[in-house]
DNA sequence: CCGGTCGCGTAT
DNA sequence: TACGCGACCGGG
């Protein structure tokens, strides 16, 4: 029988460790713990990371043995194991599904920690000496002319000139050009220094440098009021000055090599990037510098979170409302709260920064939980911008845009202005009608007999695509039901705008930027060029409403928020108003005050009332108010728990049985908390179908955390062995944003 | 989750 | 009598 046992987590979706020999006949130690090894599970390979390591119990079963060590030394150890497992702990998930979701893809796999030497070009001396021999304009001239003052990364390289490695080759065979490690990814020669504080930051900073370990903060500041510079100051004075890491939360990909950028010019240190945009060896670099310390400053996006921080100075989250940083699939971590765990695991300060608070964080603040800075004017000239609501009942629209709304587009071109127009509907038109009989083009994946999904019309209406599942299909000649030729678009997207736009005002560009625009590396800052510094149009969904700066943008038009003043979703109007706040953020942030158009059927709506006179914190405190009469978050706790089959009924018999579960477990809760805690459910999804699966969900809501994760304490290990469980895909999401 | 096995129904 | 598919099961 064997002294001592590796207890491993595994990426199964098995809440338990699985225990085994130390590879090879040798001892398992303590100090084993956050190794990665490979074992056998069944007939295959997986690896997993060492939970713990101790001795078994008497009757313990035949224990395999692991097949080798993937680390000489711990890799997730130390408040990295410890935050992963608080994690695991309070999402009810088991931890190696936790530890999959924070180490980068090849690490999960098993690769080996990767070097983390940045490598670049140089020119040789005979390549200094060539530069005038090469064809002037030519890539591999552009090139040896970049590197006459020194090496570059590859990365710059890669921001610099297309295409340089193929020029880079062939100056390397004729040894022009070698291959060399440099100083780190964007360390950037010439540190620019930063413009003065202003007051408010100022005092911003100072309340900063009154903290000591870790310190929740939030720093509310209206669009343009410069909240960045706080975060640069804030990373100089903590981290860099002491030689300590600053990780820096940012929402999404669009936004990082603007922000990028900035940080690598300001800072002077090698900023490393970690977001979906890198391949899994660039990710895995990055995750290497922070776990040796090398990175001092980490930029990346939600998954970021879980970069190792043996160092730690600062954690900074940018636009911490926003709905990027909850993931929604798999471990459905949220990644704000993360790196407040983190924050005070690390005991360093966490920073939140926003135009627009969640209300859950702003409910900490007031409850004291969280420091509060404010920055309310906006740096330099800039002036905030006019906000007016259009009413448009009544009105002749065309493509959804009313004669006024285009009047006032015409004007601010006329101005050697440009415009943004916000439509949330991507796509031609929301729906393909029949004039004759009435049908219309429905998903077959994601309609139920209840509830018809329509497809949208794409393409400029030669395509029908379902936004839920992705199916496509071209746009019928004739209506499937009555062979009637009278099918018409309805409704209004972003295509058919652009469309009307581009015929209206031929005169100055109009983009229209979509996802796929905005997939690629700089992808948004690559059509944004197109508009250069001359009048134009922009057309998109929300995905607008932050990123890039527009300084000639002079007009912002808002059209279709009735949708979402209207909808059932008790987040919807926070969405909504930080979504309108934010838009309204990117008018006239140069000299000129800008200008916001809201154009609307509901101009009374009292969310609109309370946003345009009283701004975001009015709204904030209405909405508040409500959240608390409701009982809703964040005066509430829910966790959702969702199940989809194909066969129907199967989802509805699994929640079944776990809603009498989760009640068993709630008569034994103390008679107070008993009676607070409420099982919604199960009822079908908002959508009961979806790419062909019907769905179901049950819902947990009570007024204290403690209850609510004492019955899931008690139920969620006995969700795995229910006989239903295994007929369906189920899922449980502690803290849900959307309740769909 | 994943791969393996078992049992049933249909094709041969 | 072969094989394809779904249900079910165990994994250390």
């Amino acid at each position: 029988m064997p002294a001592n046992v590796l207890r491993i987590a595994l990426p199964l979706p098995l809440p338990r460790l699985f225990d085994y020999l130390a590879p090879g006949g040798g001892q398992a130690s303590p100090t084993d713990v956050g190794r990665r090894v490979r074992v056998p599970f069944g007939p295959r390979e997986l690896v997993g990371v060492v939970a713990a390591a101790g001795p078994v119990g008497g009757d313990a079963p035949a224990l395999r043995e692991a097949l080798a060590w993937l680390d000489p030394e711990p890799l997730v150890h130390g408040e990295l194991l410890a935050s992963c497992q608080w994690l695991a702990r309070y999402l009810h998930a088991p931890l190696g599904e936790v530890l999959a979701t924070a180490l980068p893809a090849s690490l999960r796999r098993g690769e080996p920690l990767p070097d983390t030497a940045t490598w670049g070009r140089a020119l040789t001396a005979a390549g200094a000496a060539a530069i005038d021999g090469l064809r002037a304009g030519g890539r591999p001239r552009r090139l040896a002319e970049a590197l006459r003052d020194g090496p570059l990364a590859e990365d710059l390289l890669d921001d610099a000139i297309d295409g340089w490695r193929t020029a880079a080759r062939s100056l390397e065979e004729r040894g022009l050009v070698e291959r060399v490690v440099v100083d780190g990814p964007g360390s950037s020669a010439a540190v620019q220094p930063g413009p003065m504080p202003t007051v408010e930051q100022a005092a911003a900073l100072e309340a900063l440098r009154a903290a000591a370990g870790f310190a929740p903060v939030l720093l509310e500041g209206i669009t343009g009021s410069g909240k960045t510079e706080v975060y640069l100051q804030a990373i100089a004075e903590r981290c860099l000055a002491h030689g300590r890491q600053a990780l820096v939360l940012v929402p999404e990909i669009g936004l990082t090599p603007q922000m990028l950028a900035r940080f690598r010019t300001r800072l002077g240190v090698p900023v490393h990037a970690l977001h979906s945009g890198l391949n899994d060896g660039e990710r895995a670099r990055a995750w290497a510098a922070a776990w040796r310390g090398e990175a001092q400053v980490v930029v990346g996006t939600r998954s970021a979170v879980f970069a190792p921080l043996p160092n730690a100075g600062l954690i900074v989250v940018d636009e911490e409302h926003d709905g990027s940083y909850k993931q929604q699939d798999g471990i459905r971590y949220h990644a704000r709260d993360v790196a407040l765990v983190r924050g005070k695991a690390l005991d360093v300060p966490v920073l939140l920064g926003s135009a627009t608070p969640s209300l859950e964080t702003l409910h900490n603040a007031r409850a004291g939980r969280h420091a509060h800075l404010r920055l309310r004017t906006r740096a330099g000239e800039a002036k905030p911008p006019r906000v007016r609501v259009l009413d448009v009942r009544k009105r002749p629209l065309q493509a959804g845009l009313s004669e006024e709304l285009l009047a006032a587009i015409r004007t601010a071109l006329d101005g050697g202005g440009q415009v943004l127009v916000f439509k949330n509907r991507r796509g031609y038109a929301p729906v393909l009608l029949c004039h004759d009989c009435g049908w219309s083009a429905a998903c077959p994946r994601c309609s139920a007999p209840e509830r018809a999904v329509p497809m949208t019309v794409h393409a400029g209406g030669r395509r029908l695509q379902c936004h839920h599942c992705g199916s496509r299909r071209p746009v019928p000649m004739a209506c499937p039901d009555c062979a009637g030729l009278a099918l018409q678009p309805q409704g209004v997207g972003t295509e058919r705008i652009e469309e009307l736009l581009a015929a209206r005002f031929g005169d100055v560009p109009v983009l229209r930027i979509d996802s796929a625009s905005t997939r690629r590396r700089d992808g948004l800052a690559r059509e944004l060029a197109k508009l250069d510094d001359g009048p134009g149009i922009l057309v998109g969904t929300q995905m607008l409403a932050k990123g890039h700066d527009l300084p000639k943008l002079v007009l912002v038009c808002v059209v279709g928020i009735d949708e979402g003043l209207l909808s059932a979703d008790f987040r919807a109007s926070e969405k909504l108003a930080q979504l309108l706040v934010q838009v309204s953020g990117r008018a006239g942030r140069a000299e000129r005050p800008g200008e916001v158009l809201l154009q609307t059927h509901h101009p009374g709506h009292p969310l609109l009332e309370v946003l345009v006179h009283g701004g975001y914190r009015a709204f904030a405190d209405a909405e508040l108010g409500q959240r608390e009469a409701a009982a809703f978050p964040p005066f509430a706790h829910m966790a959702m728990l969702r199940a989809e089959a194909q066969k129907t009924g199967l989802p509805d018999a699994f929640l079944q049985a776990a809603a009498a579960a989760f009640s068993q477990a709630r008569d034994a809760l103390p008679a107070a908390q008993s009676q607070a805690l409420l099982i919604a459910g199960p009822v079908p999804a908002p959508m009961p179908r979806r790419a062909g699966m019907h769905r179901a969900q049950l819902l947990l809501s009570s007024p204290g955390r403690r209850a609510l994760h004492l019955v899931l304490d008690a139920v969620v290990a006995r969700l795995h062995t229910l006989p239903e469980a295994r007929r369906v895909r189920w899922s449980l999401d502690v803290d849900p944003i959307d309740l769909y």
